[in-house]
DNA sequence: TCGTAGACTTGGAAAAATTTTG
DNA sequence: CAAAATTTTTCCAAGTCTACGA
């Protein structure tokens, strides 16, 4: 299908991009349900101030600074540091030769990393599975060890060794440090109500301060001003790190960036600043350098502010240009595919990657991050020709580890490509040897000003959205729940596109298991009523009774059948006597209380009439035991298809270069060639 | 011609808040 | 009201991309 309408008119939203999707809703809801409630506590309810003061139309032009810079004044008051930690005082324990468990006292800061980890006991599956993973634990444990034997003295002086007892993190038993935690948990959750909201109050005034800055006079919310709490680092995927100590940040660690004459924030008593700077240069108001990537970290303003706002603007605007120009863009790396300069041809193709997939860029990765990949990093073995002519099935780690499934049918031109790049090289070797994403975006650079990889994701994304609404205008008509679905179909076409995905949480295949359920007792009490209706008919003159007698035969057999398949023996003898000391109940043949209320829960099944009867009669609630099987539903991928439609005009070939002299890294990892994060695994 | 540091965007998971159920 | 389900917010790792430096 031949694409070529490609221009949408102002209309393009943001799609995926949650924050904005975010921003609109929430918006959305509290309007609607302000006019409802009233509150009691008139304070609870913090409602907007109207605050036009700030409301400045910064898109509509004329705001900006010139030369780059991103502000002229601006003041604010640092950052909010976590607290200190408060040790609990509690040892953990360690097996012996003898097989017993030997007490170990712990000074704080031995205690605080051991808490650390002891308290993750129950993450043991995918995607967070770290307290089993034997990398998260290695690193975790070395870096524990570390702190252990610190100080040898101390060592001394406890054990009589300088060397600490504890030498295998398999041996140690961290019992009363989880029952602890159990116990912090119920405190938390036994507080009164009033305790819960005095504590939330203090929260938020020590909030305060550090909420917003002045930004050019204005006043602006930041983001994340509170400094990252000390923890275990969580890295995704296979991160080679994951599970080293990510250590408390102390002021001595923190840049401060305020504006020039601004009052210069404090730091915390007994400490100083790294250093405190004026660059106008950059948003940021903190950073610091975080030990365990080495990597900055840095305090910015919050995605409601005005710089994200005309950053965001801009990112869409950029967008928005890349479909005017977008056909003669497709015609460019569509000629390129005939280049006779492999160079122009693995570029050609990676954009068509990009362009038709929406795959990310694909920088390379080092040794000391998780191995994933995206347009310009493919290997040979992430892409398989031989399914079907014309066809490819990718599978690789695209960012966060998240897998890339897809088959999909491409050009026939792309798929000799891809043949010839494939041709005689080694499964893990790159499948665009001559091509580096720095190249790759100078040239789009060429091809216009401020276009790179990542745009056409933004723009597919928006024109995704865009032509579902376009095709299947919604009508005004419908209900809400039902644009909701409306909306949310449309949303969904763009996560596909975007390879969005969440995994299933814990709950999912029990709350699964209790839909289907609620389905499968919905649909059998329609037949019933069903049935009844048909019974009533033909008893015109005494159907009510008929009509009873054929309910409570009803209920009785599926009782039967229930107690027969789950029914432990006393419930069995339970149901027998109740039966017989009784008299039939009266059924519901005709419910006044019909809430006819859309279904809404899973697009699925065309549910109509829901007259929920919450059975009188002894349903077990119990039923989350029966824990079905099966697989769960994951992200089943269809492809929406839409091409370039292409001919000739593309002249001048920008000049290729890239060598690539990418030194090769031999990862000793375990080739597990399957390892989905989706197991599902009941656990008692 | 790289390689890298620095700055900023992305986006999934966990936590918190809110709403619905029982 | 408490527990469960659902939605929103927060958190922060993991990307992108450009400017610099040699």
């Amino acid at each position: 299908m031949t694409v070529k309408e490609t221009k949408k008119g102002k209309t393009s939203k943001a799609e995926s991009s949650s924050d904005d999707d975010v921003t609109l809703s929430r918006k959305t809801k509290k309007e609607t349900k302000k006019p409802a409630p009233k509150k009691e506590d008139a304070k609870v309810k913090k409602e907007k101030e109207p605050e036009e003061d700030t409301m400045i139309k910064w898109w509509e032009e004329g705001t900006q600074h010139p030369g780059g810079q991103h502000w002229l004044t601006l003041e604010h008051n640092g950052v909010l540091f976590p607290p200190e930690y408060v040790p609990h005082g509690l040892p953990c324990h360690y097996k012996m030769e003898d097989g017993k468990l030997k007490e170990i006292k712990m000074e704080p800061d031995e205690e605080e990393v051991c808490t650390m980890f002891a308290v993750m006991r129950e993450q043991t599956r995918p995607p967070s599975d770290y307290y089993i993973n034997p990398i998260f634990r290695k690193n975790f444990f070395m870096d524990w060890l570390q702190i252990l034997n610190s100080n040898p003295e101390r060592n001394m002086k406890r054990f009589g060794s300088k060397q600490h007892p504890i030498r295998s993190l398999e041996k140690v038993n961290f019992d009363r440090i989880w029952e602890w935690h159990l116990e912090q948990k119920e405190i938390k959750k036994a507080l009164t109500k009033e305790q819960k909201l005095q504590i939330k109050k203090e929260k938020d005034e020590a909030e305060q301060l550090y909420k917003y800055c002045i930004w050019d006079g204005k006043k602006q919310p930041v983001g994340n001003f509170r400094i990252e709490p000390p923890g275990l680092f969580r890295g995704r995927g296979k991160h080679p790190l994951m599970g080293k100590l990510k250590r408390r940040v102390k002021p001595e660690d923190i840049t401060i960036n305020i504006g020039p004459g601004a009052k210069v924030p404090e730091a915390p008593a007994g400490h100083k600043w790294k250093e405190v700077r004026t660059d106008n240069m950059v948003t940021w108001l903190a950073n610091w350098t975080e030990n365990v990537n080495g990597q900055g970290k840095y305090v910015m303003l919050a995605a409601s502010s005005m710089v994200k706002g005309k950053s965001d603007h801009k990112k869409f605007e950029n967008a928005r240009k890349l479909g005017q120009m977008i056909d003669s863009i497709r015609e460019k790396y569509r000629e390129g595919w005939k280049s006779p300069d492999v160079g122009i041809q693995q570029r050609s193709v990676a954009m068509y990657f990009i362009d038709f997939l929406a795959l990310r860029c694909g920088h390379e990765k080092g040794e000391d991050e998780a191995e994933t990949f995206g347009a310009c990093s493919l290997k040979c073995e992430h892409i398989n020709l031989e399914e079907e002519r014309d066809h490819v099935v990718f599978d690789f780690l695209g960012k966060d580890s998240i897998r890339y499934y897809n088959k999909v049918k491409v050009e026939s031109k792309v798929w000799e490509l891809l043949r010839k790049f494939v041709k005689g090289k080694t499964p893990n070797s790159d499948l665009f040897d001559r091509l580096i994403p720095t190249h790759l975006n100078s040239y789009l650079k060429e091809l216009m000003p401020g276009l790179s990889a990542k745009v056409f994701r933004t723009y597919n994304a928006s024109w995704t959205l865009d032509k579902e609404f376009f095709d299947d205008p919604v009508s005004d008509s419908i209900s809400l729940p039902e644009k909701l679905v409306y909306f949310n179909a449309a949303n969904t076409k763009v996560a596909i596109l975007c390879n969005h995905q969440k995994s299933v949480g814990k709950g999912f295949q029990k709350a699964m298991t209790v839909l289907e359920d609620r389905l499968k007792m919905l649909k059998n009490l329609y037949s019933r009523l069903e049935d009844v209706k048909e019974l009533s008919k033909k008893h015109k003159n005494n159907w009510q009774a008929k009509v009873d007698e054929q309910w409570e035969k009803d209920e009785h057999e599926q009782q039967q059948a229930w107690l027969e398949q789950y029914g432990t023996e006393e419930e069995k003898t339970a149901y027998k006597e109740k039966r017989a000391g009784k008299k039939p109940s009266k059924p519901k043949t005709t419910t006044a209380t019909t809430t006819t209320k859309s279904s809404s829960s899973k697009p699925k099944e065309p549910e109509k009439k829901k007259s929920d009867p919450k059975p009188k009669t002894k349903r077990e609630k119990k039923q989350m035991e029966s824990d079905s099987d099966s697989d769960i539903p994951l992200a089943k991928k269809k492809k929406a298809s839409k091409s370039a439609k292409g001919d000739d005009s593309g002249s001048d070939v920008p000049k290729k270069k890239s060598k690539k002299t990418k030194l090769e890294k031999r990862k000793a990892f375990e080739s597990s060639e399957e390892d989905e994060p989706m197991k599902k695994k009941s656990k008692k």
